[in-house]
DNA sequence: GACAATATTTGCCAAATGGCAAAAAGTGAA
DNA sequence: TTCACTTTTTGCCATTTGGCAAATATTGTC
């Protein structure tokens, strides 16, 4: 669990002792391509820390088209903040799209966390500030671009990711249909 | 200040004299339409809360064009967290886009209110957490909608927002031409 | 390799949006 | 009211993107 304990320690300091409690409270867990993390309409009762794999966040509009919001890749945390903290039911799924290898925590584990380690809360907010800031500035700017460019900054900020995600996931991230970004790569070439 | 204190205590307890300690603590500023509250190439060094008008942020892209990435109206927080968590330059402008009023607080203000308040802390986690939040469920789903389900929707969630911004600043928002607003609207009614 | 299943590309045309400039409408000051 | 100024609407046409279906390419399995 090496990626994750250097994750954490990038946001506050942990000993060693501290650092072994935390990985007593990971749990392992693998996922195959396609399998879900958590659903919409469950409770979302886990955080997770991708050590392996890709993860994907998605939902349905109501035009009932499937919707990509964010890929989380490795060392990055996945959670449905909005049902997580506060308990509601969760309108997203979070999707394996590679294989995966996850690092578990439940909510009675981060609970332990929490009250045991000094750093903890100061941890937890300073990653979850830096990650939502992160995604509404990855967001953000593509609103104000055309496909080709939303595609080209995609691949100027995720250049190892474009490879690992299926042309259609890929275009429902950028909103835009499949056939366009193949044009679009095409153009590019 | 009232509206500041209630939205406060929307996310934990205070007593008066913590109440009256964060009053003393916050100044006024009134801007007029156009105003800068802070600009790009400076480090923010405030946060507002805006209890009269409307802020918008905004960015210019790499072809020279405005950008607003989203308003901030009555109730709600304003700061470029980037600048201001870290102390690095800002990339984005906070300008009024109406006549406001601001409560204002320094670095050292919050500095003074994190260490005297128990529960300061966090609130304004809670707080940052919910507004970045927010802006992610905001922003997400418009990049899946086209430009009149992205004006139907701004409808639906700001009501009283739209008679109060100029055409020019909400297409830019929406990421579409001033042209292809103004036709919308016209579709629409 | 052969096959089936899946993923990607392409063609065709319709619809949406952009770019630009001019016209029209709205606003505020004298 | 009139004038100057700003904002919004409109016309015209080019470009982008979508929708749909068929063709092609890729992948995994036997």
């Amino acid at each position: 669990m090496v990626n994750l304990i250097n994750y954490l320690l990038q946001f506050g300091q942990l000993n060693q002792q501290q650092i072994d409690l935390i990985k007593s409270k990971a749990k392992v867990i693998e996922l195959k391509k396609e399998d879900y993390f958590s659903e919409a309409g469950k409770i979302a009762r886990q955080v997770a820390f991708v050590d392996d794999g890709i993860l994907r966040v998605c939902y349905y509009n109501n035009k009932g088209e499937e919707i990509t919001r964010y890929f989380i890749d490795e060392n990055n945390f996945a959670v449905d903040l909005n049902s997580f903290s506060y308990q509601i039911p969760s309108s997203e799924y979070v999707q394996a799209v590679t294989d995966c290898k996850l690092f578990v925590f439940s909510a009675d584990a981060l609970k332990d966390l929490s009250v045991t380690i000094i750093a903890w809360d100061s941890i937890i907010n300073a990653i979850t500030a830096k990650s939502l800031i992160e995604k509404v500035n990855r967001i953000s700017p593509m609103l104000a671009e055309d496909a080709k460019a939303r595609y080209i900054s995609f691949l100027d900020k995720f250049p190892q990711l474009a490879n690992r995600i299926p042309l259609s996931l890929l275009a429902s991230y950028l909103g835009i249909t499949q056939s366009s970004l193949s044009r679009i790569r095409k153009n590019i070439r």
